[in-house]
DNA sequence: CTTAAATGTTATATGTCATCACATGAAGCA
DNA sequence: TGCTTCATGTGATGACATATAACATTTAAG
């Protein structure tokens, strides 16, 4: 039977063993990278803000890019269950419409996360069997049925068009350089 | 009268001062960003590779953020460059559609740069009168204007459109999630 | 109950950023 | 020419981060 103590009670713990350390770190991770990004998260913060050694990750994470990888992976979870989600009712076209919207809310309220998954290289450098690939590229899927749907000839490349149409503005808001992203889309959702 | 001396003969230099070490340290970050994207790149590596000591590029730059944005402002300024050549000449449309097209081979041709310059936050976190902020504006005229030219009634969202577009198609390619951005584009050249 | 496997700790090696006081050379001026 | 001053490079150092290794403590398997 597991003890699920306290683990945060001012730097001592009762139980030599953590809990579920891991959980403890993604969580700790995904805070740190909303508020400071990526860049700003080092493993010796996390550790601090949890409690353990500094060393304590390594036993989870072979490395830091590792426990990127793993924020990443969640990070498409969640964003395939919001596109998912979107488009879950409705006809084809208004599914579409509903999916870039959401598409775009994801974006703005996880800029940071957003970049760590789509723009921060990660997933082109991970092996190839990666759970971190798998989830991404299950992310793409709901888009591209969606579009086989309502224009079956071309479906790859009109996904592509899409999908590089709603990151672009999503990274273009993210670095500020629009600032509406939103009324932009508006102006292409007659696509 | 200036002394351009060797500068690079193994390690030791027959001048104590360098000649011209802000444009050789510009010049190895340029190469380092290209091979090993510029959160591979170091300060440490840089002296290393100009013969210098540690301390000498906080003579030129306030630190590596102030580094990776004159990196990026000569990034912007070349970026624009090629923009303008490709719309030196023809009509407004065929200008719009070899603008893209160079806008997706610079990409291509310079993913890391490209990251640095739209993708790394630095431009958003650049004091707001800054040489960076400047030349990243620059770069955007030469294609808000022909979009204006041909099409005078909506011209800054269709030219935020067009820019996400392309903008998505090259970091999506550059991050591995696409690789076919041109063929994508001939989908949408009909703009 | 003994022992192996997981998981956490302490100590340490290496590397980076950034700053300090100091050294040197280049340029202006007597 | 010789002095002075300013820009630029050096060496040493402090604060931190990543990562590893040897050791400690639980958990759980037999």
């Amino acid at each position: 039977m597991k003890q699920i103590v306290d683990a945060k009670t001012s730097g001592s713990r009762k139980t030599y063993h953590h809990g579920d350390l891991r959980k403890v770190l993604l969580d700790a991770a995904l805070m740190e990278i909303a508020t400071h990004g990526a860049q700003g998260l080092s493993m010796a913060s996390l550790t601090r803000r949890a409690g353990v050694a500094q060393s304590a990750p390594y036993r989870h994470f072979s490395d830091r890019e590792d426990l990127l990888a793993a924020v990443a992976t969640e990070g498409f979870v969640r964003f395939t269950e919001v596109l998912l989600e979107a488009a879950s009712n409705g006809d084809d076209v208004t599914a579409l419409k509903r999916m870039a919207i959401a598409y775009l809310a994801f974006g703005e309220k996880n800029v940071e996360l957003y970049r760590l998954m789509f723009a921060s290289g990660l997933v082109s450098g991970a092996g190839s069997d990666s759970a971190l690939k798998r989830a991404a590229t299950s992310s793409f899927q709901p888009l591209l049925e969606r579009v086989t749907a309502s224009d079956p000839e071309s479906s790859l490349i009109s996904a592509h068009v899409r999908w590089g149409q709603l990151h672009g503005l999503v990274m273009l808001k993210a670095d500020g350089f629009i600032h509406d992203p939103t009324e932009a889309l508006m102006g292409v959702l007659s696509f």
